[in-house]
DNA sequence: CTCCTCGTCTAGAACGTTCTAGTCAGGCCA
DNA sequence: TGGCCTGACTAGAACGTTCTAGACGAGGAG
């Protein structure tokens, strides 16, 4: 006898009724908005909490023309878009806005991801690292405010927030050196996002202390670091090695120690992320931070300074980042 | 001169007036519901692309009835509810729903995420690995249709789909017996959902075959799993240990490795959920793997049989695990 | 020629809100 | 007494869809 009926469900008419008033005053109540007496104000609520009254969403944005919706897109996989998420979730409601959520899955790509959020009259779009060509993003720039989180992205109508990630690696790079180093070689993402930029920035690094740059093909996975790490050992061993991301510094780490060499007594090594894996006291590995509560409050920020036309000077946000040192780098042995 | 100006969205009614139809008939064709020649389908067709008309979904569900909206609570730390995810939104769209997707993270609760959830009428709930009290769940379940992935409660009200955890630590142990293994220690997860089916499936199974049991206080996190295997390293060593998880586990395969014990060589390990981490060559763990196709089909299943009032035998829905066996288990030496 | 049916199309009312433009009573001032 | 506030409240139109009921021809059966 569970029958859970959907019998219809309360609407602002039903509380009306029960607390002798009309919609419009409800409403007013509902929405803490002036023009209701303290009395009435808690009657109504009273009797909205009777009938167990919820307000839908759908009518409220359909009625009033800001939806106050910041569609998000974000891929399941990436953990590191979690700790985005839990970012904008903040920024957002300090800005009065709600954030309507659609995921990328291995079976579900970003356009069907986008097309959802746009049925839903979202004002502007934050996407996280997203894969598709920047045609397509600066085409649908055209149609509302978007903004692209931790990609760098060549579009005229696109805003961008982003670590700078060759400022991080330079200070991962300086790290190094200033622990003694004179060896330092880079595993490489390949054509990640960012990839580009941590190499260049490793580059710029050694040129400016004077030192050789070696770059070994890598990855973003434990698998792509493993293999780079193999190839590391089949000749002289580097005294240090930055890598790509904390992932692929993991499989690095991981086959250094197989093969019998201590980290940070032979090789010291740097990721980049400062995941939550780099912080395991078992990995402990010095990496390069993001600051997330910074990228997002910009991304929102941004946003919401193009839906209120508010003149922006650049596209390009780039936010510094920050070396974690952790105890997988030391000096020379 | 970049305006992206919010000049009004096209409407129905925009598209009606560009192909001089009625805004019904628009509706029809958008819809591709019967009612519509195809000489006009393709004019009105053509009109919508023209004009870059996107139906707004606000006003078709407040219209509709249905929403055939099915809202999830997921959170944003759990690298598995990735997965289900996943699965959520092939079985929904299979089904011809949509999902409504809200976030736990560390700034916002359950109860948020379950009210903007509310709000947005969706017609039933699938919360992935709930904290809330089950007292709040039944509570919820009296509103509208409720499914609980990945956590048992105990309540009349609220369906649940999960994976016969103490059956999943059977698999494991019975392979480690087969293999020779007479010694058997299982790292226990401690108050964390499954954790006391799965010390239990490993005591019955142990139990069977007449060997004796010990548990060990372990936890969710590769920290946890390490404190455990320092605790182990202090007294004789057993030849095989079951772990709560995969995360764990990792951080008992750290430690013993550092210590200079060998996996498989003198200790086998088994962990749990086989994520991506247990996949990695570098790690290979032998794991218990969740059906997660299943447990979504299932959950999203239930959740429809609620709404049509088809009539359910059982409110829980227990599925089979499975032991992918790799290379961190091999017999004793 | 009339009556029916069928396919195509349309008018207009919903859906549950918010918003605009009021009404109405009471108090204050002259 | 009358006029004018002001605060509390309400009627009714919007918002962009879908749905119900019915209009309008064209064609076929009697």
């Amino acid at each position: 006898m569970t029958r859970t009926g959907p019998e219809r469900r309360p609407t602002l008419a039903d509380v009306a009724a029960r607390a002798g008033v009309s919609t419009a005053l409800v409403s007013i109540v509902m929405r803490e908005a002036p023009g209701a007496s303290a009395a009435t104000r808690e009657r109504v609520r009273r009797a909205a909490d009777e009938i167990g009254y919820r307000p839908d969403s759908r009518a409220r944005l359909l009625r009033s023309s800001r939806s106050r919706l910041l569609g998000v897109v974000f891929g399941v996989q990436h953990a590191f878009h979690g700790d985005l998420l839990t970012g904008l979730y903040d920024a957002a409601e300090q800005a009065g806005y709600e954030l309507a959520l659609s995921a990328v899955t291995p079976g579900r790509g970003e356009q069907p991801a986008v097309d959802s959020l746009l049925r839903d009259r979202c004002e502007a779009l934050v996407l996280l690292g997203p894969q598709s060509p920047a045609a397509t993003l600066t085409d649908l720039a055209t149609r509302l405010p978007v903004v692209v989180l931790a990609r760098p992205v060549r579009s005229a109508t696109v805003d961008v927030v982003r670590t700078a990630d060759d400022e991080g690696m330079r200070l991962a790079v300086d790290h190094l050196v200033a622990l003694g180093h004179r060896d330092v070689v880079h595993v490489d993402g390949g054509r990640a996002p960012g990839a580009a930029e941590r190499r260049r920035g490793y580059r710029e690094a050694l040129q400016r202390h004077g030192l050789p740059a070696r770059v070994v093909a890598g990855g973003l996975t434990e698998d792509d670091g493993a293999a780079a790490a193999r190839r590391l050992l089949e000749g002289p061993l580097p005294s240090a090695v930055t890598v790509f991301n904390d992932r692929c510094a993991l499989g690095v780490l991981d086959v250094l120690r197989r093969a019998g060499r201590t980290v940070p007594g032979e090789v010291s090594v740097v990721g980049y992320d400062d995941s939550r894996i780099a912080r395991l006291s078992s990995v402990d590995l010095t990496s390069v931070a993001q600051d997330v509560e910074q990228l997002t409050t910009l991304a929102v920020g941004r946003a919401l300074a193009r839906l209120d036309g508010t003149p922006v000077d650049r596209r390009e946000l780039v936010v510094p980042p920050r070396l974690v040192v952790r105890s997988s780098t030391a000096p020379p042995s």
